[in-house]
DNA sequence: AAAAACAAACCGACTGGTCGGTTTTTATCG
DNA sequence: CGATAAAAACCGACCAGTCGGTTTGTTTTT
């Protein structure tokens, strides 16, 4: 079939992963990516045609897996699912490490942009909706205590994000991936019932 | 005095906060800048050395705000200190609002600009340790329970970034003045001793 | 008049994107 | 199977415009 074609198309990707994540989106220009991906500029936009299309494709790559992953934990328990998003932190920072920035420059492309901020909203308010529900599962199961699920997951959220935030700045400052497994327990512990 | 030279200088700044919000660091040119403060380009160069110092001077500005509102609550005990963050958080997003984008520009320049890294890093190891210490203290006053100071440092800070980072991707999404307020309250009521 | 503050033309490096042409892959048919 | 032609993939020079920064000259302040 067209292997090669598939196989320049992801070294284009892996290679604007890299570029984006180190310089940036408005820094890393197309010939750089080019020139890391070992490709000539008319291959590039033979595959994409623009920029912006490239970077909504890496954008929609990443949320693919975060799906994924929110898809495998369906018929856990509320506990159980929470337990199992502390055992997943290290391999998210472990991995997320040097795509790390991209995720930022995705918040901030998207602050701006009308089209990539469409592109993000929609799986933000799915994420937050689906840590809503969880919570009233929990609490309906029995084993959360009566909190208001909307804040509640808010404050999920912006704990992740936060730590996110704080690893990208200063990652050599804390054991990220500890600190990340002790919040999300202290968070779990002040949701169980005693 | 040099009164029409300080003029200018804030008509600088002023119009730099506001297209580098709107439209970022790497877009926002200085010529941009230079007809939004309606001077030349001349005048520019002649107060900033570089557009990369002009950002600097930002941050410095903005992290002094921080400094100021922090040794105004050095008298205080530790939960007044945090109810008082929690009357501050209204103010804080209607203030930043706007500016909101700059602060993320910051963390994202930081992650990638040694010179701005090394100017952003000091000041957040040192709020880090300003929670650290007042947890300390909280501890030893015998008003809140005994939690890891460090652990709860970040994870205060996670909690306030996380906001700031959702309320920039969502503004309308969630009145965020509240979930803020809510979520400050939901954490000291957490380390208070009942 | 000296110095500080400002204006505006200018420079070279670089940008995203285009385009005519070349090579490789795939489908078709004798 | 091998020849062949169409289609897909790829190349790289090129373009028009933008960028940060410089320079030269003028106005304003002291």
């Amino acid at each position: 079939m067209q292997q090669r074609s598939e196989e320049t198309r992801v070294k284009i990707t892996d290679s604007a992963i890299k570029l984006f994540s180190s310089s940036g989106y408005n820094k890393a220009s197309v010939d750089d990516i080019c020139a890391e991906a070992g490709i000539s500029k008319g291959a590039f936009y033979h595959h994409f045609k623009s920029k912006q299309e490239l970077f909504l494709a890496l954008l929609d790559g990443w949320l693919q897996t975060i799906d994924n992953a929110i898809d495998a934990s369906k018929e856990l328990t509320a506990p159980e699912t929470f337990m199992q998003m502390t055992e997943a932190f290290p391999y998210i920072f472990e991995t997320a490490g040097d795509g790390l920035p991209m995720f930022l420059e995705f918040w901030l492309q998207a602050s701006r942009d009308e089209k990539i901020w469409q592109a993000s909203i929609a799986p933000y308010r799915r994420y937050h909706k689906y840590f809503t529900t969880l919570i009233k599962k929990g609490v309906a199961e029995g084993s959360f205590v009566d909190v208001d699920p909307e804040l509640t997951s808010r404050m999920i959220m912006s704990t992740a994000m936060g730590l996110l935030l704080q690893s990208l700045l200063d990652p050599k400052g804390a054991k990220w991936e500890k600190v990340a497994r002790e919040s999300t327990t202290m968070l779990v512990n002040s949701l169980l019932k005693k």
